[in-house]
RNA sequence: GGAGAGAUGGCAGAGUGGUUGAAUGCGCUUGUCUCGAAAACAAGUAUAGGGAAACCUAUCGGGGGUUCGAAUCCCCCUCUCUCCGCCA
């Protein structure tokens, strides 16, 4: 959420910078509600202020031994009851513009960081560096991931459209094993690069995504459970952030690094006839996530270290990938500053993401109240909140499966999963 | 699912209609004392909104109501705990 005294006070920047997005965003009607509703504060406050006057002098005027149905009383009482009924009138209405405000604060997406490159959309993201050329496999007949796996035996789509409905896979055999060695394996990294894990709740709440900024813009997004106030998380994310909020951190717990691994559940609505095959685009995927909970002043270099915990991963699987830095008209809802990573996948000649790193700064924070404390600092300021892939796990078990294919049709294992996998070396 | 109890400041814990934003203790900050520390003593110590400021307003789990006036009374909701039932 943006603080609606920056909009307020320097309405023209903000906007500029909202304008970078992709999508029209407008900061006039809320400036009008707030012009209206700071009208109506002040005036109903002074109304308050007599009324909580009038029932103090009533008060007094009974304890000094006043005649509790004399005339005094009773003019204080009629007051009151005036001042009760213009209240009665102001206060419905100033509450409404309130949640109006609040409604429209909530829609408003992050403003682009200034260091993030200007553009329109994804082809206008800028290449940062560029990892494993000469890892990439070479060969006539490179197979798409999705019939390497259907011809091991180690995934199937077909039955699991009886089980749940089209984007959904069972994993079997070797296939359920290397997944799982992704997981153990990522985890096991990540924890000792500093991250404490984290199994959180898998079903999250609406003030949870609205904290993080799926809700209320994102709802058709969700999964949500029919008779409660649940959703399916659509990342590790939300229940991350949310472990903390409205609390108040002592600045010097900070940073607080998690990471954990859940299922992540997504309609992926809108998305209809891309990616239709293979491990790219699921309703349900595991991933290994990355959250961050840092003191404003380091968020910029916490973040440069997120994002090499997640190329550690990928490097040492010795996948190829590209790091781009997300221009403005690409950058998510809650992102100041992003950078994806994106695998290599030989069988479309193409990168494609397996990790996004973003900048929330305060956001986030601001949405769902989490702050810091500095001691012997008067008040408290938001933190910062930085989160990561790291990585997809069904996305990177498409790259292993594609990169490590051999021409006989069986797929080598990366050295550093075949611990995880009881010494096996091939599927 | 059934029955009961509870939710107050960073923490513990008073407070059942009237100058209570809230006693007291702990914690924290500052000062006195001390070579220094501890102890003792004194003062201070919530958050948010509005206002140039003085200051005003809101907040005792959330929402609504009664009243001139609500932490306190009434209604609804949420959450926590205990017992019973069911259950991995």
């Amino acid at each position: 959420m943006l603080d609606l005294k920056q909009i307020r006070k320097d309405s023209a920047a903000v906007q500029a910078k909202l304008n970078l997005r992709s999508g029209s965003y407008d900061l006039q009607p809320i400036l009008d509600l707030d012009g209206q509703q700071r009208n109506l504060e002040t005036e109903r406050s002074q109304l308050q202020a007599r009324s909580n006057e009038i029932g103090k002098l009533v008060g007094q005027t009974i304890k000094g031994g006043g005649d509790p149905k004399g005339p005094e009383v009773a003019a204080l009482k009629t007051e009151g009851n005036e001042v009760k009924q213009k209240l009665g009138e102001l206060e419905p209405r100033e509450r409404e513009l309130k949640v109006q405000i609040n409604d429209l604060l909530l829609r408003l997406p992050n403003l682009p960081g200034d260091s993030a490159p200007e553009g329109e959309n994804e082809e206008d993201n800028v290449e940062v560096s560029r990892w494993g050329d000469e890892n990439k496999p070479t060969g006539e007949k490179l197979l798409p991931h999705w019939e390497l796996g259907e011809k091991l035996g180690i995934f199937n789509f077909e039955r699991s459209t009886k089980i749940a409905q089209s984007r959904f896979v069972t994993l079997l055999g070797a296939g359920a094993a290397l997944e799982r060695a992704l997981i153990s394996f990522m985890l096991d990294r990540q924890i000792a690069a500093g991250y404490t894990e984290v199994i959180p709740p898998y079903l999250v709440n609406s003030d949870s995504l609205t904290a993080t900024g799926q809700l209320p813009k994102f709802a058709e997004d969700g999964f949500k459970c029919a008779d409660d106030d649940l959703w399916l998380t659509p990342t590790a994310e939300v229940p991350l952030v949310n472990l903390y909020r409205d609390e108040i951190i002592d600045v010097d717990q900070l940073p607080i690094a998690h990471c954990a691994h859940t299922p992540c559940f997504r309609r992926e609505a809108g998305s209809y006839g891309r990616d239709t095959r293979g491990l790219i685009r699921l309703h349900q995927f595991n991933k290994v996530e990355l959250v961050k909970v840092v003191s404003p002043d380091t968020s910029e270099e916490e973040h440069e270290k997120l994002v090499r915990n997640a190329e550690e991963i990928l490097e040492a699987l010795k996948l190829p990938y590209r790091k781009v830095e997300l221009c403005t008209g690409d950058l998510g809802f809650g992102a100041a500053k992003c950078y994806d990573l994106e695998v290599w996948l030989p069988s479309a000649d193409t990168y494609r993401e397996i990790s996004s790193c973003s900048n929330c700064n305060d956001f986030q924070a601001r949405r769902g109240n989490i702050r810091c404390k500095v001691p012997g600092k008067k008040g408290t300021q938001f933190v910062h909140t930085l989160n990561g892939s790291g990585l997809a796990v069904g996305r990177t078990m498409a790259a292993v499966l594609e990169n490590y294919q051999q021409a006989n049709g069986s797929v080598k294992i990366p050295e550093v999963l075949q611990p995880y996998m009881g010494g096996k070396e091939v599927i």
